[in-house]
DNA sequence: ATTTATAATTATTGATGCAGAATATTGGTG
DNA sequence: CACCAATATTCTGCATCAATAATTATAAAT
């Protein structure tokens, strides 16, 4: 049953996406030994292209790969959220102040409407966290993506990978949602004013209390 | 004649490194195609721990990985150079500030000593470029390390990889040295007199100077 | 006759199963 | 109780097969 009809990547990039959901979906606990041969014989697959799919992910930080001994899921301590939290509050909001800057008008119209539908997700009355969340997201992402830098892209991408590992999720917590709402009206603002230094203090205070949520 | 007596890394790693090096050495040239079975016949190995080796130098940044053909040395144009010194500047100016405020006076002594050594190698009668180069990058490791963020140490090295690809490096540029090593002093000052700011704003100014340098 | 399109061939990546090496575990002995 | 040896499990690397993209040759049409 291979379910790779309209997508054409190779193969050991499909098992690194699969093991990405299952590491994040907690079926693999963090610190736990993970077997080649179960999961390979699981996913009707060899062992080769497992492997390189474990080398991908252990270059991104999930897990780690020790020597004659396998590979296992990356124990992210508080210790490590703090840092990586830490970071992409610096790389976040240095792209946001450039997107402040350089973005063109359509592109920042393009960010309000990605707001505006945050703004209905978080709505108090029917509040969908899982869509915030993803909303929040896309948010981000187009965020970066609009400040094209293909190398702090990556960069964010694996980081925000690690951070989904931590079950201290802050973005999941239904306290947070209205407060991160507040966050972001403040930050489409400095956005709208094009105010750059502001918004890379808003996209900073937006992190800080992420962090501290989580903690 | 396998060279691995004291190193008891696995065969995907020494060939990751040995690919690194040649890749350095513009021996495999920038954009051109890397041929699995010449490099495994030339290292008289299989192509397994090979391929294994290209999807880590993938994830580093310094080949790219095309679907059905194969990896390519990834092309360093100036526009990625301009980018990864921006990132560079911003990574490492953070953590020169962690420094500035968290060291202790004997990891301060440590860097001081670093850079003593940066000022023999750079005196000008006897300028050893090379040794000024690898003390330089021993110095700004050091630092990165005293700042101890482990994520930050790992983007801040793939990214160094990465421009290292770069023919256009301002660090072995003759002119840059005297200027490089006023910077480094000035920073040393900043750091020793525990200034956060006054130490960001020195390595951010070293950065931007070598990225001129390199255009 | 030349050019373009199509089909067959070749070459290269992607994947598999198996053999070898190293380490952890278990059982035995001093 | 500690230490050593034997076994068993598991990672590592290799030879091979299959699938796909690139190339070349051939044929037809202008």
């Amino acid at each position: 049953m291979p379910a790779r009809s309209l997508s054409p990547r190779a193969l050991y990039e499909e098992v690194a996406e699969l093991l990405r959901q299952r590491i994040f979906n907690r079926e693999l606990e963090p610190g736990s030994w993970i077997d080649e041969r179960k999961i390979a014989e699981a996913y009707g697959i060899s062992r080769t292209p497992l492997r390189e799919a474990l080398k991908v992910l252990a270059a991104e930080g999930l897990v780690t790969m020790k020597v004659r001994r396998g590979a296992y899921v990356t124990d992210v301590s508080d210790r490590d959220l703090a840092d990586v939290y830490h970071l992409m509050s610096l790389l976040e909001s240095d792209a946001a102040g450039i997107v402040a800057s350089q973005a063109t008008d359509s592109q920042l119209n393009e960010l309000q409407a990605l707001h505006a539908e945050l703004e209905v997700a978080a709505n108090p009355a029917t509040t969908d966290r899982k869509r915030f969340f993803e909303l929040n997201e896309r948010f981000h992402l187009r965020l970066l993506e609009i400040a094209d830098n293909r190398w702090c892209n990556q960069m964010v991408t694996d980081l925000r990978k690690v951070m989904k590992l931590n079950r201290h999720n802050s973005l999941l917590k239904t306290g947070r949602v209205s407060e991160s709402l507040q966050e972001h009206r403040d930050l489409m603002a400095a956005l709208t004013a094009r105010d750059a230094t502001r918004t890379r203090r808003c996209m900073q205070d937006h992190f800080r209390n992420g962090l501290e949520a989580a903690a």
